[in-house]
DNA sequence: ACCTGAACACCGTTCAAGT
DNA sequence: ACCTGAACACCGTTCAAGT
């Protein structure tokens, strides 16, 4: 009789493979070095398998990132009842930005590959809800709604350039430095385009939204 | 005596690299094959040498993608003088999208990578101009203009997963088989979410945008 | 200063072969 | 059906050495 494999090895036995389990090892790997290292073969390392194993659960690296935003986004805490629907619109919007500001380069990827899951739709039908209840046509909540959700997204993939002090200080100076007789616009407004802390920039471009949402109807 | 370099092969003489050369030469793989051939590599082999030569030249690979971008960003036509701001401002957003919808996976590293040359510098003027003439205050113009910009680039990112029908058909399918009972807005407005042309929807955008930008006070 | 070959340390994905 | 080793066809970036 063979001993159980318990007692043959110290490590805790390979678990078999699952495509939760491959997930849940992905989100691990994202928290502790950042989406970039959320490689198939990275990932079969830390599965102690060969990358050509993941392929029978996931169908390439895009639909694990998507899988891997899923999971995350049922971290996002459900809006607390009562106030102005304004106000809650906003502050879902800020937890769902704030969510994908941890992990900027995973909201460059959620621009093009779409979560579809059961958070993300939860999360749809809260700003529905509020739009609704704060009396937008239905045509223009649901249109609405795609675009708050498309600013959220695209405000953290901005800062997925780990570094980007280069770009964003090039940009600042060019702005400073645009003489006014060719850009006299520019040259009026250096200091505004660039004013305000990041959260008084999104507060506003959420309010911003709202404000056209309510009022710009949708054609026919 | 020896033979000149040219009656000796029949390629034409090897350029001298340049920084310029080296992004026309990025521009035309990126025209040919699309920005993931657009590689230090492949951009070397093209260029008949190595690629730590280009080194000397572009400091790593997201800065080329950026003065790849500058370089298309000249081909945007000039918005024609005459007519409703709103309409011009459209037009010229419209053909910014455009532009960058020939190149989705530019527009995807754009949003990190913000251009500051030239003639993104012209676009802006552009667009504040239109902003300023229509009455619009000048921070909240200001603001606005990066909300635009944004709004455009995200738009076309959106598309640079080449196929992508996998995960907009997962998104329809769910959206249209949400149960009415845990997402009664879901179920009433699935039809609206998925509604209209990606034209019609990036123009109600944009008015949505400059209704918003309109009648939105910038923070003190 | 500019250019190069070669190396280091990685990738995604496929496929034939095994269990 | 699931899993694997090995291979194919690539990457970005650095560095010592040459001109």
């Amino acid at each position: 009789m063979a001993a159980s494999p318990r007692s043959r090895r110290e490590r805790p036995a390979k678990p078999a493979l699952t495509r939760e389990g491959i997930v849940a090892a992905a989100v691990a790997i994202l928290r502790a070095e950042g989406l970039r290292k959320v490689t198939m073969r990275r990932l079969a390392q830390e599965l102690d398998t060969g990358p050509a194993s993941l392929y029978v659960y996931v169908r390439n690296t895009d639909e694990l990132h998507a899988a891997v935003l899923d999971e995350l986004l049922g971290s996002v805490a459900p809006v607390p009842a009562g106030g102005d629907w304004r106000q809650r619109l906003e502050k879902v919007l800020t937890a769902y930005t704030a969510m994908l500001l941890e992990h900027p380069s995973l909201a460059r990827s959620a621009l093009t590959a779409w979560p579809s899951g059961p958070n993300y739709l939860r999360l749809v039908e809260t700003l529905l809800d509020l739009l609704r209840s704060g009396g937008v046509p239905r045509a223009q909540a649901a249109w609405g709604v795609d675009l708050l959700l498309q600013h959220a997204t695209a405000t953290a993939a901005e800062h997925a350039g780990e570094d980007t002090p280069g770009e964003w200080r090039a940009l600042a100076r060019a702005l400073r430095e645009a003489p006014s007789d060719t850009h006299p616009h520019i040259a009026a407004s250096a200091d505004a385009l660039l004013a305000g802390t990041p959260e008084a920039r999104l507060s506003w471009a959420f309010r911003t939204l709202i404000n056209g949402i309510e009022r710009t109807a949708v054609p026919d």
